[in-house]
Order: structure tokens, then C-alpha cells, then sequence
RNA sequence: GGGGGAGUGUCGGAAUGGCAGACGAGCAUGACUUAGGAUCAUGUGCCGCAAGGCGUGGGGGUUCAAAUCCCCCCUUCCCCA
């Protein structure tokens, strides 16, 4: 026998399964199928463990379903447009195409040597024309269905780098991710996805399986809330104005108003001052400025703000109140003014407090006596001091004050969300351009439908100038109106990356599909069985891909409403009880790992170091543990057995029996594991399978075809987790090619069950004794023959049993009371 | 501040109301060996000579029985503001 080297076993194998075509997958609709995703990576240069630890579980899963009879699409991708490649060109003169395709290049073949059954001829990469004309295609969709439309609207801008950043450059207290200035914004005329026309939509999650964590993030990031928006009125010589709005999910507080507070950078701020608080409110003002979000809204630190000297009138009472300004209002929310009721508010009642302001309870508490509050009462009561809707249940009362202030024009009642439409225009080169033209007499007119794709002009200068690079771009800007055929102008921005991610699944299912985004093959295929990946995309992509798929189905594109049947979101590995990054230097590269372990070891240590879910530590010693298994696991598999020829066949047959029997509990829970994703378990019990047949082997007992059957038995059990190992045993033990084509094992409850359990004896739920009894023993013998134990006997001396608790198979409790001696 | 996780031996973790610590790592002792960061065997939660007692972040509760369910608190991670 040759000793384990999975390097050569690694190479064998996974030229064989691509001579063979082995994963290739089709529509073969005898199978029922099952679309296992994995979230593709960004091509960002290499695979680190990070990569290798979302997809070689993913990997056995999908190899698990696919022995279990499924037809299995596993593919795989790029992420292939985005900024680090245009960073490259600016740093490097490197061109974004060349320095793409040389990363996916290198990450396809660090993929390959992970043994997955991706089926390369299905594969994505999203910056390549093939694909990009589609994205595009997507926009005009969108575009015809009234869901894009263009505005002005505040972009983050980094005064030093000169550039646009997306929401993910601003880090931190809001600064500029590469050269750390604070961020500022500026007005740009942008393409926006009509996401919110989904809001409601989007904040269910009927019919899918999904985290809880996951719906939550996402039904928050809608953030809708039902209220009223009404006006105070407002007499200022001064002010045009004659009202000031504000919106309020409490309109039943309304009699309690006691002060507004405007933001500082609200229009009218600067018109209402009077001339004596002048100097104060801009002193405050330019304070304010220098806050950041986190500060201004934090409930730890003290409220503070300055009066304006202007007063605005409740509407319901006649009352003048004071507007005040503070920064924990802020402009960019609502309508940058709220109405404050410190009797029923948290933040209202501290600041009431620290400026002396009136606190008028208008909700009493249940058995409220008329005194002071000592906090804010946000709960429901009874309606007080509110005029007509005295005694009202304050829940009532939301609706009659909404209807009274409706009928009077003071107000509406709204829903109001936290969403925002989603910007998709970058001022960046590497993207999908977005496939309008502007022309001086037509207007904005999109490209037809022929003319895709808008091709990425290769010339193009990478400067930090903060406008795109596609704008000095002359023979691509200039073209002609495909309406008028006039002289006209392209539109030089690209689209948010998260366009090409929004539908890559469709395209996996439709390869080398050149007539159409997608064909009919993704009503075989969609929706996606099971996506994994981490949950960093909880309010980016995987909110996207859902208006997409929702927008394609009111579209008539598509006859299903969500993507995603099952999602899953696997932790982070991280390393030196860090998160892996560049800049620590704790990036774990599996390649060499690979090299001198082999993939097996690799992807079977990624499952055994911890839950999924939980992500863990990488550990050059707890890999040793998983690789010293798998030389195990060769000697065992592959030495020859020899059958102890002097034992009698009574101890045989047992031994066949109980060897049966753990077969069939280990297929059991094996399955259920890879069901459940529970891999560092599944691991664990393939290890303890490993253990007892190691031992069985050693007494030598069972039959040459008990042995041989058991051993089959765990090489199959092995095929998804270690492949390439599982397929040289398969070969080398005189089976016909391939391990992953056979079927996967099945378990028989009867042949699972115990014969014999060990019984636990508790006094009074204390643990004093075990003794083994056969599985089939009735609550009398259980409860007689537990009593009859000696162990037993001496802590029930003369007590009395008061009750007594028997949990078939398990355990007998005896209750007793110890008699006074 | 709000929302969501997590807290168990020396370490990664297992057990989801019924034997706490599966499996692995580490450590200890022994075997084999010229040698060992190899392999094999045995042991390994803590206190105690033992009988026994204690033990799942801390405190309280429910239950015959709690790592697991409920309440309060502490620590920590993630998301949002």
C-alpha cells in the first residue's frame, strides 16, 4: 500500500472529472432539480480562506443532493465590474479588462483546485459584452416600466480625491475611505430604480426560509411607519411661509405640544431667529456642523439646543410654543422638524427638562394621580387636556385626531418610509453604461433595443476628476438620436455593479443564450433551492435581487415573485482572532495549504472547526487534527482485513449487528446534518464512524462482507465532504468510476435503533447511578430493577418515594423525602 | 440609543428540557524508534486520599429535572441610526 498523497490523488482526479465532463449539467427534467448558489466573488485578485470557506460547504451540500438523486445547477461566476479594478489603473496603469481578466484568470484555477462540481461552461463574468448588453437591456426594461426615472439628488463626494465615493467609500465618522478627508455632498443628476414603489412588498417574506436576522435587517431598512403629517401654523414677518409641517406616528400627543424643534440646517432657521438669540443660533449652528450623525443622535449624550425666539401656533389648542433648534433633528429625515411632547417622549422630556420647558401630560397612565411625571410616559393611557378628545383611549385617539385634523386641512395622515429609491449611477468607467442618449430635441431617449450593447470604450483616461471617465470619451459621447437621427450626446455615467449581481442567477441558467438576457431554462431551473453567502448583503444585494425579480414579474418575465427559496448566511473565518484584511496582514491564502495537504483537508477542516452559521478562528493545528484523520481513514480503508477466524459466530453475528446498527445511526445523522447544514457535526460523526471501524477492524469479528460493505458505506458518507480522497478509495477498493454517481446511502429506523441503553438513575434529579438495559424494558422493570441497584439502595435508605419519573430509555427519577432521623 | 447574535474544560466546539464536555486540538504517561512537530495505546472539567462535593458569564425564578424555558444584570460581536 502507497502512502496518502492527496497532491497527486487532488490532479488525478479532477483532470478525470473534466476529460469526463462529470458536472456537466442539462435540463433533464427526470430528476427533480435543485439550484444551489453560491454568492460569486468580486474579482478582487486572489481566493483567500474567506472564499474557500463560503463555497466548499456550499460545494458538499450540492454534491449531497446531487448522490441523493437531485438534478443539481451548482455554477459558478465573476463579479467582474466594480472599483478596485479602475484603483488598479490609477495606481498601476494597469487597464481594468486586462487587470479583470488576469484576476479571474488566477481565481478560476484556485477554484478548481478546491474539487467543486461547478459546471464551467455555465460560468458568468459580468463585465464581458455578452453579458453587460443584457444589464443593460435590464435598464431599458426598467426604464419602459416606468421604474428608472432621473433626479437631482446629494451624492458623497471626497474633496481631496476629487471624486464621487459610493455609500460604502464613506467609512467610519464619515470620511473617505482612501485618504480619510471628511465627506461632503454635492447635487448630481442621477439615475434612481423606483425601489420604494415595492416598499410593502419587499418587507414580506411569505413562502421563502430565510434567517430571521435577515427579514428583520431588511424590514427595518423599509422602515415604514404609519403617522400623520400635519401643520403648526406660522405668522412671521419675515417668512413666506405660513405653516410648518412635521410628521408624527403620536398625533393622539398632539394637545401636549410644548416646543418644535427645527434642525439646524433647516431653510428657516436663519429667517425666524430674531435679531437677540442671532448670535446664539449661529454660534449653535456652526457647532452642529461639526457633529457627526452618531453624535447628534446618540441618547447617552445630553440633548442640547438654542431657542429662536419664534413661535409657531398648535392648530388643535390655539397655543403659541416656542421653536427651538437642536442637531438631534435632523434635516435629511422627515421633514426636518419635529413636534416636541415631552410628557410622552424619551428625548423630548430630557431636553423639557434641562431648559425649563413646560411638560403637560396629555396621555394619562392607568391610575395616573395628576402628579409630575419623573419620565417620559410613552405607553397608552387616557386622553387629558386634549379638548374635545378627553377620555379617549389614547389608541383611539391616533385615528380621531388624524380624522379631526384631515377635516380641518391641518393634516394627512401618511406612511412614511425609511427606503429611499436606489441610486444606480456611478461617475465611474468600469461599469455597464447606462443606455440613454440625450438629444437637444427629443430629449432623453433610450437606446434601442438593437443597438446594445453600449460598448466600454477601451481609451479611456482614469483621473480623479469626479466626473466619469467615459465623459472625455469623445467617439463615445458623441453619437446620434436613434429618434431624429440629430447629432447627440451619450450618457457618460455607469451602473451601480449591483445591476450585474441583480440577475446573474437567471444567466447561469441560460448559458450561451445570445438572443435574450434568459430562455426558457429558467423556468426549470429558478427559483434558487439554496443561496448561501454572507450576510453583509442583507440591505444591498439580496434586497436588489429581490425588486429586480419582483419588477421582471410584473414585467411578465418571469412567474415567480421571489428569487431565493432558501438562504443561508455562513459566518466569517477569520485569523489571529481577527477579521482577515490586506492591511493586518492576516490574510490566510489556502494555496499552500492545498499544496501540502491537499484540497480534502482543506475543505474538510473549513466544515469541522465550528458551525457554519458562526464562522471561527483558521488554525494551522486544528487543520493537522483534520489531515491526520484522513491518513487514518487510508489505512483503514485500504490495508488489507483479515477475519479473526477463532472466534465462534455467536460473537460474530453481534458484532455484525451492533456494526449494522452504527452504520445506519451514522447515515442518519449524516444526512440530517448536510439537510440542516450542520457540517462541523457531520464531520465529527464520519471521525467517530472512523474510530469504531478502526477498533471492529482491530477484534476482527465481522464477515469479509460485513467489512467490505461498512467500508463502502463510509466512503460514500465521505464522497461530498473529501471527493477526491472518496473516488481513489472507490477505485482502489475494485468499484466501477464514479464515487459521485452512485446513490447515497440510505439508513433503516430498524436497523438504527438501540438494542440496549443505559438507563440513568437520578434521587432527586441528582445523577447516581447507569446500568444498561435492554431498549424494549417496560416502566416496571425499568423503575424495579433501578430500585434493586446497591448505589440506589444507600441513598434511599429508609426515604420515603413520593413520586417517581421514568422517561422511556433514558431515565428514572425518584422523588423522595428524607425522613427525620 | 435601537435591533439581532454569542458567552460551556487549557483551546475550537458537542449536547435545545432528561448522563454536561461528543469530535478535534493541546497536555501527561507509556510503546515503537538512531531520531521525531511521525505512529500507536492510556489518561485528561475543578476540589478531594477517598466517600463525595462543585461546575455551562453573574443573580433570581419555573420544573421531579435547566447549558437549554422566564426575569434582572454583566461582557462581547454584528447591523442600523
Amino acid at each position: 500500500m502507497s502512502d496518502y498523497s492527496p497532491q497527486e490523488i487532488d490532479k488525478k482526479w479532477q483532470r478525470r472529472w473534466a476529460l469526463d465532463k462529470l458536472y456537466q449539467v442539462n435540463e433533464d427534467s427526470t430528476k427533480p432539480k435543485y439550484y444551489a448558489l453560491t454568492m460569486f466573488p468580486y474579482t478582487s485578485g486572489d481566493l483567500h480562506i474567506g472564499h474557500w470557506y463560503a463555497m466548499a460547504p456550499s460545494d458538499v451540500h450540492a454534491r449531497f443532493k446531487r448522490m441523493q438523486g437531485y438534478n443539481v445547477l451548482h455554477p459558478m461566476g465573476f463579479d467582474a465590474f466594480g472599483l478596485p479594478a479602475e484603483n488598479a489603473a490609477i495606481k498601476r496603469g494597469i487597464h481594468p479588462h486586462v487587470w479583470t481578466m488576469k484576476n479571474i484568470e488566477n481565481m478560476r484555477n484556485q477554484l478548481k483546485s478546491m474539487g467543486a462540481i461547478y459546471d464551467w461552461s455555465r460560468e458568468a463574468i459580468t463585465c464581458l459584452p455578452e453579458y453587460y448588453k443584457w444589464t443593460e437591456w435590464f435598464f431599458l426594461k426598467l426604464y419602459e416600466a416606468g421604474l428608472a426615472y432621473r433626479g437631482k439628488a446629494p451624492v458623497n463626494w471626497c474633496p481631496r480625491c476629487q471624486t464621487v465615493l459610493a455609500n460604502e467609500q464613506v467609512v467610519g465618522e464619515g470620511v473617505c475611505e482612501r485618504c480619510e478627508e471628511p465627506v461632503t455632498h454635492r447635487d448630481l443628476e442621477q439615475w434612481f430604480f423606483r425601489i420604494t414603489k415595492y416598499a410593502d412588498e419587499m418587507m414580506e417574506h411569505q413562502g421563502i426560509d430565510w434567517p430571521e436576522r435577515i427579514k428583520i435587517m431588511q424590514r427595518n431598512w423599509v422602515g415604514k411607519s404609519v403617522g400623520t403629517e400635519l401643520s403648526f401654523a406660522l405668522d412671521h414677518p419675515a417668512v413666506e411661509e405660513k405653516e410648518i409641517r412635521v410628521f408624527t406616528t403620536r398625533p393622539d400627543t398632539v394637545f401636549g405640544v410644548t416646543f418644535m424643534v427645527l434642525a439646524p440646517e433647516h431653510p428657516l432657521v436663519a429667517k425666524l431667529t430674531t435679531p437677540d438669540k442671532k448670535a446664539a443660533v449661529e454660534e449653535y449652528v456652526e457647532m452642529a456642523r461639526h457633529r457627526t450623525e452618531i453624535e447628534r443622535l446618540s441618547t447617552e449624550k445630553e440633548k442640547d439646543g438654542v431657542f429662536t425666539g419664534a413661535y409657531v401656533t398648535n392648530r388643535l389648542n390655539g397655543e403659541k410654543v416656542p421653536v427651538w433648534i437642536a442637531d438631534y433633528v435632523l434635516l435629511s429625515y422627515g421633514t426636518g422638524a419635529v413636534m416636541a411632547v415631552p410628557a410622552h417622549d424619551t428625548r423630548d422630556f430630557a431636553f423639557a427638562k434641562k431648559y425649563n420647558l413646560p411638560i403637560k401630560v396629555v396621555i394619562a397612565p392607568p391610575e395616573w394621580n395628576g402628579k409630575e411625571l419623573v419620565e417620559a410616559y410613552i405607553e397608552e393611557g387616557t386622553m387629558v387636556n386634549s379638548g374635545k378628545f378627553n377620555g379617549l383611549p389614547s389608541k383611539q385617539g391616533i385615528d380621531a385626531v388624524s380624522e379631526f385634523l384631515e377635516k380641518n386641512n391641518w393634516g394627512k395622515r401618511t406612511i412614511r418610509y425609511r427606503l429611499r429609491d436606489w441610486l444606480i449611477s456611478r461617475q465611474r468607467y468600469w461599469g455597464a453604461p447606462i443606455p440613454i442618449i440625450y438629444c437637444p430635441k427629443c430629449g432623453t431617449v433610450p437606446v434601442p433595443e438593437k443597438d446594445l450593447p453600449v460598448l466600454l470604450p477601451e481609451d479611456a483616461e482614469f483621473k480623479p476628476t469626479g466626473e466619469s471617465p467615459l465623459k472625455y470619451v469623445e467617439h463615445f459621447v458623441n453619437t446620434t438620436c436613434p429618434k431624429c437621427s440629430g447629432p447627440a450626446k451619450r450618457e457618460t455615467d455607469t451602473m451601480d455593479t449591483f445591476m450585474c449581481s441583480s440577475w446573474y442567477f437567471l444567466r447561469y441558467a441560460s448559458p450561451g443564450c445570445t438572443s435574450a438576457a434568459f430562455d426558457d431554462r429558467v423556468k426549470f431551473w429558478m427559483p434558487v433551492d439554496l443561496y448561501t453567502g454572507g450576510a453583509e448583503h442583507a440591505v444591498m444585494h439580496l434586497f436588489y435581487a429581490r425588486f429586480f425579480i419582483k419588477a421582471l414579474r410584473d414585467m411578465g418575465l418571469v412567474d415567480f415573485g421571489e428569487p431565493f427559496t432558501r438562504l443561508f448566511n455562513q459566518g466569517t473565518i477569520i485569523a489571529q482572532r481577527q477579521k482577515m484584511s490586506k492591511s493586518r496582514g492576516n490574510v490566510i491564502n489556502p494555496d499552500g495549504y492545498v499544496a501540502e495537504l491537499g484540497a480534502d483537508a482543506v475543505r474538510a477542516y473549513l466544515m469541522f472547526l465550528g458551525p457554519w452559521e458562526q464562522g471561527g478562528e483558521w488554525n494551522d493545528t486544528g487543520i493537522s487534527g483534520v489531515s491526520r484523520w484522513l491518513n487514518r481513514l487510508w489505512k483503514l480503508v485500504l490495508e488489507d482485513y483479515s477475519q479473526n477466524t477463532v472466534t465462534d459466530s455467536a460473537d460474530s453475528q453481534k458484532a455484525e449487528r451492533e456494526m449494522s446498527r452504527t452504520l445506519h445511526q451514522t447515515i442518519k445523522k449524516v444526512t440530517g446534518d448536510l439537510d440542516t447544514l450542520q457540517f462541523n457535526t457531520m464531520i465529527a460523526a464520519l471521525m467517530e464512524l472512523t474510530n469504531y471501524l478502526a477498533k471492529a477492524k482491530e477484534t476482527g469479528l465481522v464477515s469479509d462482507t460485513a467489512w467490505e460493505n461498512a467500508k463502502d458505506t463510509l466512503v460514500l458518507l465521505l464522497a461530498p465532504a473529501a471527493p477526491h480522497l472518496a473516488e481513489e478509495f472507490w477505485e482502489r477498493t475494485g468499484h466501477e468510476y464514479s464515487v459521485h454517481n452512485q446513490n447515497w446511502p440510505r439508513w433503516e429506523e430498524e436497523l438504527a435503533r438501540q438494542e440496549e441503553v443505559v438507563l440513568v438513575v437520578q434521587v432527586n434529579g441528582k445523577l447516581r447511578d447507569k446500568f444498561a438495559v435492554p431498549a424494549s424494558i417496560t416502566e416496571s422493570k425499568a423503575v424495579q430493577m433501578a430500585l434493586e441497584r446497591e448505589k440506589v439502595k444507600g441513598q434511599l435508605g429508609d426515604s420515603e418515594v413520593i413520586k417517581t419519573i421514568y422517561v422511556p430509555g433514558k431515565l428514572v427519577n425518584f422523588v423522595v423525602r428524607f425522613r427525620p432521623t
